[in-house]
DNA sequence: CGACTAAATTTAGAGTCTAAATTAGAGGCT
DNA sequence: AGCCTCTAATTTAGACTCTAAATTTAGTCG
């Protein structure tokens, strides 16, 4: 039998704390008094009497009558906003090759950004290009490390709810190089380190194709397929950080390994290369970007290629469809302009392939999605711990 | 932007008469008021408000010194229980052929069970036999309709968070026969429709294989195959209530349709049949109990048809482990005890069929997993609303 | 019968909220 | 200038709730 907690007096205020707090930080500006009381159903005096304790703590303002144009009834109202400025996040995307960094304040929108290649070699190095990388972005937009809240890092790897990388198998431990450690002892910074595809839909519901949607999957498609899945708006990790993999895929059907839109483009495109499509470009040669590229020209070998993809994408996200049941499936990663002319197609053949088909959409976030995935997942834990936090 | 709730001055009142209501709960018997403040951390003063507060509305009662045995010192306590029957909940089973009712006490004891065959006729004769079914089950144990604070009822059906069978296709529109307003109009009950699989899982994590895991898939596998899914604790339903669904098997690899363990015994232990295999059983007559008998009894072709079930059955396991990420995978149903015959060849498969194998169990509950998830699903709607309800 | 003991009850005090009454600031009108 | 109107801020009174400390109570034990 587990022990229930039980409140203070305080829990009255703490809760009103933080529904005004709730409030404001969702406004885009100030708000008056009586805005808040319609919004909080709290009386004046309890608006204010709170407003002013997070003044005091650092997460509002007053700000100075800068009124409004043209005549007011009425005594002037005082009017709160949201200290966006209080502090900063940090959302950092560790791919393969390089970190990319990105600093924002606390309604989330982006401050500055800075990437680095990354060695691929010692793990300390890596740590240290990773901190320069952080600090040369806040830098470059005037902040102090210390202004921190909060860092979200996503990588490609099962991540569990500990922020572990669970490499029952070797080859994930790679992935585990100590950063989390290593930030917080240089800077004291909260490391909350996420799987890229859970990052994605995170991102997806906030900025992207999935705002209002309670139920997605989020599928990567770019080099690797990968899936980041929300169920009643909430991330889903799983035992061990690996809800949503679909490595099965590659024991089943004509799918083939779990090879992402990328990968399957340069592939084939070399195999159709070879028996002379392509307009006989030499297939050590093929990228991506030229298959599509040549099928927007009208080669009929790219076309062929991209017919091919579209139908194991429209085989991935009928699985998706099934096994997760989403209301929308969003297609992501950094081939996003390619999926979506591969988008008619998919939709096309999704019906015939799944009792449950989904909305299909392609992310209008590009690559961008898993640095602002991990943007969003630091502000998730800074609005969890706000009035626990003492503000620098 | 939306509004946030905002509280009066009862609120402390609430959280913690829930509070101490869940412990009483929680609680097998008899609680003093010292132990209440141990598992609260309230005062005397409060814990004794709280608890006449309880007593008056009907949920706790204060039984007359039926005091322990041997010396005590100091001035007797006070002693409060949970009234567990201070009300009753049914869990149904709305089976194919059958309708299965439990009748429950709020600390989800079996009081009483009846069964009926299912006319697969008329709707309203549907409803009128389920209905009769559960005054019987009632009756039985002496309790009135009205005594009833909510009712669990699972079907071989997606189902939405807002209990509707949800049919895009007309095939799962039988399903929907009107019967949580049928109910509702008839004795006013509260009728909590849920996917069979899903209450499955429920009855798992309370009394089954899965008691205090967090994320496990339990895999129904007697005649179809279903799964249903908690991650954190929580009942994964997704938007149209098909969360968990395997019909993507029917297209994939050598699994074939999602068929469960019985029909798979019965299809391919006619084959064998046919074959001259199980002691020259007529095909017609070969049952999957039969199968499994003839395996026992060392029969070759019977073996070998458990072989290829098992099998499959670890297939299945293997997808559910990779894209559910369990830490545990319950295979319950009608067949739990065929199962557990399987269970090791299953186990034995599993780990070259997937990357993060899940511990594999088989459920103890056998055919009464639905019956006691609708009660579990019953149970937890009851506390949910426990300080809500006008006990009757 | 009195001492001992654990628990119940009483009392005092501090937060918190709401609701109603009062006061304050700004503009408009005569 | 003086008064009116309007909205909002502030003040005041009252009601809950909780905790903590002091006091009383109801048993057991010697």
């Amino acid at each position: 039998m587990q022990d229930v907690t039980a409140p203070g007096p305080h829990l009255v205020r703490w809760v009103n704390a933080r529904a005004v707090l709730e409030v404001l930080r969702r406004a885009s500006g100030v708000l008056s008094v009586s805005e808040l009381m319609d919004h909080t159903r709290l009386t004046r005096a309890t608006v204010i009497a709170v407003c002013e304790d997070l003044v005091q703590r650092g997460w509002a303002e007053e700000p100075d009558v800068p009124r409004g144009p043209g005549p007011q009834k009425g005594r002037p109202a005082r009017r709160f906003a949201f200290r966006a400025d209080a502090g900063a996040v940090l959302g950092i995307d560790l791919g393969v090759a390089k970190a990319t960094v990105l600093v924002a304040d606390l309604r989330g929108e982006t401050l500055a950004q800075a990437t680095s290649g990354m060695p691929a070699e010692a793990e300390a190095q890596r740590i240290d290009t990773i901190a320069a990388t952080a600090l040369r972005a806040l830098e470059a937009c005037g902040r102090s490390p210390r202004d921190v809240l909060a860092v979200g890092a996503g990588m490609a790897a099962p991540v569990d709810r500990e922020g572990r990388v669970v490499g029952g198998q070797a080859f994930w431990g790679q992935f585990d190089f100590g950063l989390a450690e290593a930030l917080d002892e240089r800077f004291g910074w909260r490391v909350l380190l996420e799987n890229d595809a859970n990052l994605a839909a995170l991102a997806e519901q906030w900025r992207g194709a999935a705002r209002g949607v309670e139920d997605v999957a989020v599928m990567l498609a770019g080099e690797r397929v990968g899936a980041g899945v929300l169920e009643s708006g909430r991330l889903l990790r799983g035992h061990g950080g690996g809800f949503g993999e679909l490595a099965f895929l590659s024991m089943v059907d004509g799918v083939g390994a779990p090879a992402g839109i990328a990968q399957l483009a340069r592939e084939w495109g070399a195999e159709a290369a070879t028996e002379g499509g392509l307009g006989g470009m030499p297939p050590e040669e093929v990228s991506a970007e030229a298959v599509f590229a040549a099928a927007t020209d009208g080669d009929e070998a790219a076309r062929a290629v991209l017919d091919r993809i579209a139908l194991v994408m429209a085989r991935v996200v009928a699985i998706l469809s099934t096994v997760f049941n989403p209301e929308l499936v969003v297609i992501g990663g950094a081939v996003a302009d390619a999926a979506s002319r591969l988008l008619p197609r998919i939709r096309a053949q999704l019906p015939a392939l799944t009792a449950t088909p989904a909305r299909v959409e392609v992310s209008p976030l590009g690559g961008r999605a898993v640095t602002l995935g991990a943007v969003r997942r630091a502000l998730d834990d800074v609005a969890a711990r706000s009035l626990e936090i003492d503000l620098p």
